[in-house]
RNA sequence: GGAGGGGUAGCGAAGUGGCUAAACGCGGCGGACUGUAAAUCCGCUCCUUCGGGUUCGGCGGUUCGAAUCCGUCCCCCUCCA
């Protein structure tokens, strides 16, 4: 693409500067810097605003902070005018699996997909502005390509690229297979880029191959080719891992702040920095603040992390919540005292009862061995005394508070 | 079409006739210590009326006894053509 920014005026290219260390702030790479800012320089040149792609897997709709981290990247281009095109994969996601962890995935009706895409919907709305969103379903134009058309396409790409990606370099050199139609998942991902023309594309660093794919087939098919804009992983709550719901490592943007709060103290100290850097609305000045008072001792990890919380919390269900959620963990935890609002739960059986009868009986576990061992590694208490005797009988009374673990609360109420 | 390798608990992986409800690692859970962090330490991790019962891809067989041997079926992988 043409350079246009020698013809900016002054005031245009403070414009470029300020937009640029915006959405370069947090970013882990952007492929390539110059076209980016030659995309900028042009959108404000001709008064036209960039299209900003960001595709969705319909078959897993919880939005939780790991996503955030691109989300929040999208709005702001769409603070400054630009447009999110978000795409829907419902084709895609019809197809199988690209992990090659599973064979044959559950695929998904139009009325899931639709129903997930709702769900997606309501909770991007906390982040972005979903009425000024452009949205698109991938199967409205792959789903029309016939055979011959999808032979065309796969003949833009050669396979020693494609085994370029890592996960299938890394299959190859393990023996594991990969299937013939995972390599359509880049070229599918490519081509959406194509049909939309895309001026960049957002998304974790796992999207590397993929997101690059789609400058590949553009210029293929003659078009400009996109931008790629990688944003870092955010590691989950055991700080190895990927943030993800299956790894159950997610704290969730519809979560209750309680829960929220308590997830966010989790964490391991040292990713601290990197969630205030990623998921919060702190400017890189306070961050950078943080971070000095933290190496030069003045700032306690535990307050820190607090503060973590409590900025978590408040950007989802706002200052006062946030407050409370924080107040809940210092007394419940912190000083160890019940928490206030422990769930109910009404007891229909005898009142006089084998201890285990009544855990199994109230769903705490799966089986009577289950809430034995529990009981043997002293794990239940009931109104705050440890139960000793796995055999041994209890007397139920209104109101009886049954805990186990440090976590789980249940009232009785007969 | 041919040759070979494999399917063991949530996962990875030992075990190749009895001492194996099945080593070990990871994960998970509980406890101690803390800041519900990390690290560390201890315990637990099929069900059970605590007698025992049901497990090692499915089914059937051999045997006093099988995850281990035989038959058969299903599934997966690699290499050669």
């Amino acid at each position: 693409m043409t350079n246009v920014k020698p013809t900016l005026n002054e005031a245009q290219q403070i414009e470029v500067k300020r937009q640029m260390a915006i959405y370069t702030q947090g970013v882990q790479e952007i492929i390539p810097t110059v076209e980016l800012e030659n995309k900028i320089a042009k959108s404000i040149l001709e008064n036209k605003p960039l299209k900003i792609k960001l595709g969705l897997d319909p078959s897993a709709p919880d939005v939780h902070l790991g996503h955030t981290v691109v989300l929040n990247k999208m709005r702001q281009f769409q603070e400054n005018g630009h447009i999110i095109q978000l795409i829907i994969g419902d084709f895609t996601g019809k197809i199988g699996d690209p992990t090659g962890k599973s064979v044959a995935r559950k695929q998904l009706t139009d009325e899931e997909v639709k129903h997930n895409a709702k769900t997606y919907f309501e909770q991007f709305a906390k982040i972005i502005d979903m009425e000024k969103v452009e949205l698109h379903y991938n199967s409205k134009w792959l789903s029309k390509l016939n055979f011959e058309d999808v032979i065309q396409l796969a003949g833009k790409i050669t396979v020693a690229r494609l085994l370029e990606r890592d996960d299938f370099e890394d299959r190859i050199s393990h023996g594991k297979p990969i299937s013939l139609h995972e390599f359509f998942y880049p070229l599918m991902q490519g081509y959406d880029s194509v049909m939309l023309e895309c001026d960049i594309e957002l998304g974790g660093t796992d999207q590397h191959f993929n997101i690059l794919m789609g400058r590949h087939f553009q210029e293929k098919f003659g078009k400009e080719k996109q931008v790629a804009l990688l944003m870092p992983l955010l590691e989950g709550l055991d700080g190895v891992e990927k943030m993800s719901k299956s790894k159950h490592n997610y704290i969730g943007i519809d979560e209750q702040p309680e829960e929220m709060y308590g997830k966010a103290m989790s964490i391991p100290d040292e990713l601290m920095v990197k969630y205030f850097e990623l998921i919060t609305d702190f400017t890189p000045d306070q961050i950078q603040q943080l971070k000095e008072q933290l190496e030069t001792g003045t700032l306690h990890p535990r307050d820190a992390k607090m503060l973590l919380g409590k900025t978590i919390v408040r950007m989802y269900h706002g200052a006062e919540e946030a407050e409370k959620a924080q107040q809940h963990f210092i007394s419940v935890f912190q000083k160890g005292a019940m928490p206030e609002d422990i769930p109910v739960v009404k007891w229909e059986g005898a009142s006089e009862i084998g201890i285990i009868e009544f855990l199994v009986g109230l769903q705490l576990f799966q089986s009577k061995s289950e809430a034995r061992r529990m009981i043997e590694n002293r794990g239940v208490k009931l109104n705050g005394t440890t139960v000793e005797d796995p055999k041994g009988k209890c007397t139920l009374t209104e109101g009886l508070i049954v805990q186990v673990g440090k976590r789980k609360f249940i009232k009785i109420t007969l």
